[in-house]
DNA sequence: GTCTATAGGTTGATAGAC
DNA sequence: GTCTATCAACCTATAGAC
C-alpha cells in the first residue's frame, strides 16, 4: 500500500502503529499491554522500546496520524458560501470522505473513551476541533440544542458503528446508515 | 432515595456499587482500581471484598441493576396492535422512559467498550436482547440496512450523550436532542 | 465488618551485552 | 536493532487478628 511516506525506512514503526491500533480497540489501552503488542509483532517490549519511548508514545503517533483531517474540513467550509443548506452540505462532506482508515479511528475512540478524554484535556485530539466547524456552519444565534443536534449530523458515522455492533452489517452498510441518519438529522422540516 | 428494596440493611453494598459505577464511568474499568474504590469510600480494599468477591462481582451487580429495563419493554411489544408505526412508537417509549439512572449506565458503556463486549460474549449483557425487541417490531422480511437504521433509532440517547461530550449541553438537552433524532430516524419519507 | 500484612502476578520502563 | 535480565510500582485477591 506504499502510504509510509512520512518516515522513510522505517517500516518498522508503522508496523508497531497497525498493530497497537487493532489491540488497543480490541482490548482498550489499558487492556492491552505493550509485552502483547511486541509478542505479536514477534518481538520483545525492550525492542518495542527502541522505536517508541513510552506507551503513551504510541498513542500519540496513533493520533497524530489522524489529526489534519478536520483541518482540511474547516479550510473547505471557509471557501463556501453561506447557504443555509451548509450545515447539511458539509456534514455531508465529512461522512462521504470516511474511509475504512477513519473507520478504524472511530472504532478505537468508541474502544477508549477515558483516554480520549484525557487527550482532550491535553488539547490534542481532533473532537475538540468539530466545535470550530460547528460554530462557522451555524450562526452564532444557535442554541445549545442546535449546535447538539448539528453534533450528532456529524456523529452519524459514529452513531452507525455503534449501532451495528453484533450485527452482521459490513462497512458499507454502515456508512449508508449513517449517510442516511446525517440527512434526516440536517432536515428542517 | 430509599431505593435499595432488593437488598435488606446492606446500605454498604449500594453505596460501594454507586462509587464504583462513578469511578468506572470516569476512568474505566481498568482504570479505576479496587484500591481507588475503597479510598474513596473511606475503608480498604479487604473491607470491601468483605462485600463483593473480586471486581468482576461489583462489574456483574452493576449490569444486573438494570437488565430487565429491555425484557419490559419487550414484554409492552408485545401487547401492541401490530401497525405501521410500532417502530417509532416502541423506540419513542424507550427514548422516553430513559432517566437520570439508564443515562448513567450508558456513560458507562460509553466509558467501557472491550468490557461491554467481553460481558456480551457471556450473554449476560442488555444490548443483546435488543435484537429481539428489533426482530419483534419488525417485519421478517426487514433487510439489514433496515434493521441497522433501526437500531439507531434505539440507540439515539446515547448517540446525543456522546455527541454532548466536551459540551455545556445539560440531560434535558441530551433527551431532548434524542427524542428529535429517533423521530426523523423512524420517518419514512 | 473492618483492619494489617502479605502473597503472587502483571505492568511500564531501563541497563547493558551483542 | 534486538536481545536477556532486572526494577519498582502497581494490581487482584487472601489469611487472620480484632
Amino acid at each position: 500500500m506504499e502510504n509510509d511516506k512520512r518516515r522513510p525506512g522505517s517500516e518498522t514503526r508503522s508496523e508497531i502503529l497497525r498493530v497497537a491500533l487493532e489491540l488497543f480497540t480490541e482490548r482498550g489501552f489499558e487492556g492491552a499491554s505493550i509485552r502483547d503488542i511486541a509478542e505479536a509483532l514477534g518481538m520483545t517490549k525492550s525492542s518495542l522500546y527502541y522505536h517508541f519511548a513510552s506507551k503513551d508514545a504510541i498513542l500519540a503517533a496513533l493520533m497524530e496520524n489522524r489529526r489534519d483531517e478536520v483541518d482540511d474540513l474547516l479550510a473547505w467550509v471557509d471557501e463556501q458560501p453561506r447557504t443555509p443548506d451548509l450545515l447539511r452540505r458539509t456534514a455531508l462532506r465529512w461522512v462521504d470522505s470516511t474511509g475504512e482508515e477513519r473507520l478504524q479511528g472511530m472504532r478505537f475512540a468508541h474502544a477508549n473513551g477515558p483516554v480520549m478524554q484525557r487527550l482532550a484535556a491535553d488539547g490534542t485530539d481532533r473532537r475538540s476541533l468539530f466545535g470550530t466547524v460547528i460554530d462557522r456552519v451555524l450562526p452564532g444565534s444557535a442554541t445549545v440544542p442546535e449546535r447538539l443536534r448539528a453534533q450528532m449530523a456529524f456523529d452519524s458515522v459514529s452513531a452507525a458503528l455503534f449501532a451495528a455492533q453484533g450485527t452482521t452489517a459490513s462497512d458499507a452498510d454502515v456508512l449508508a446508515a449513517a449517510r442516511e441518519a446525517t440527512v434526516h438529522l440536517t432536515d428542517d422540516a
